[in-house]
DNA sequence: TTATCCATATTGACAGTGTCCATATCCAAT
DNA sequence: ATTGGATATGGACACTGTCAATATGGATAA
């Protein structure tokens, strides 16, 4: 694997693979910094090239996040393939699998998940956001509509129940405004309780 | 009552009520043009003063946003308040009432519900947020406990995933992730429908 | 009334940003 | 070998937040 010099004047005048530096770059800038930290002349900065480099690989700085939010969900869907890969008895144990996925991405790249719903970032008409940000909400929705499911309601409000719910905890969780916790009366950590009340509520068997 | 004069060639040196036109500048900015349209700059061009003007009542502009943050989440709570005055019948309807209030806040001021979880763009340590945020989960939690409760998982997780879920779910609507529908089995609209998911899965008596 | 103080407003400056432009470089295909 | 086209550079511009020095004038004290 051939690898390019990332000191400036180790190299050439061209670097030879810069949109992929640029993105590692940016990625790491994200996890470490924050979605502010990711500017187009910071990223620039860390791979080591003139500031307006960057724009012959994107087209601004909403197309260079776009692209980091796509490789954030296709990590994620690839974490939930992984996991929906290992079958399991239940339904119910599916999506409580699917929701322990979730919550571990975004605990664990608190950054990358919160700029998934950046919409001020991000350019959600790209095909590659719309493909892979639908891939996940078609994985969880694929795993619902399997077995029996309750005739109260529709599938899709079924799905849509629980991706607001585990959204919605992940969101407040990140933003601080809730802490990690345990049910006082069953001592389950609070995101399986609240998992349960979903399950209970949209009817899943055991 | 007193009006201040808006032109800066109508007024002398002074403006009078700076603050007060800041802030009013600031929400309005922020309701048509969304957060980042609220700069310090583009307030005090509003407001008709000089650049650095605000910097005498606001030290910084996280410090501006803070302070919208709050009046919105009073707005809210206001909203809640005058809806949960009118009594009624069972904690269902109660909790319905609820989420319907937060939606309704949400969808007509989508950047201001926005906001109140931007914690990159607030002080989330002020004391009014902490107080103006807690007291709306305050209002939930009140109405929650209220009556009889299921014994299979704390008043706390109850609240925590009721809070949840209609954050989520407003949270994917204001993003786009999610458009309006109604339920395709009961034809009632998808946001009350996940809301007696909820219902359900915490066991609200009727 | 007059003098002084201090909150408030102004102007100017600086570093940082995104993005455009003209220019420089170098690889690759003709 | 020459010529393009892709890629990298450096400079420029308008905008941002924030700081510092200065100007103003209302309120208070003498």
């Amino acid at each position: 694997m051939d690898k390019v010099p990332s000191r400036r004047s180790d190299r050439g005048y061209h670097h030879g693979d810069l949109r992929r530096a640029l993105l590692t770059a940016a990625m790491e800038l994200l996890d470490k910094q924050g979605i502010d930290a990711v500017t187009v002349r910071a990223v620039a900065r860390e791979a080591d090239v003139a500031h307006s480099a960057p724009a012959n690989h994107f087209r601004d700085r909403t197309a260079l996040l776009t692209q980091l939010a796509v490789a954030s969900f296709q990590e994620l869907i690839q974490d939930v393939d992984d996991v929906c890969a290992r079958s399991r008895a239940t339904k119910r144990e599916q999506i409580e699998a699917f929701a322990e996925v979730v919550l571990r991405f975004a605990f664990t790249y608190p950054h990358r998940y919160r700029l998934l719903w950046r919409a001020d970032c991000i350019d959600q008409s790209s095909a590659g956001f719309q493909t892979s940000g639908g891939a996940v909400y078609g994985r969880l929705r694929q795993i619902m509509e399997t077995g029996e499911r309750s005739r109260q309601m529709s599938l899709d409000t079924q799905v849509v129940a629980a991706w607001s719910l585990i959204h919605g905890y992940i969101s407040l969780r990140l933003d601080g405004t809730l802490i990690a916790g345990k049910d006082e009366q069953t001592g389950e950590p609070r995101e399986r309780a609240i998992v349960g009340v979903l399950l209970d509520g949209i009817g899943a068997e055991y």
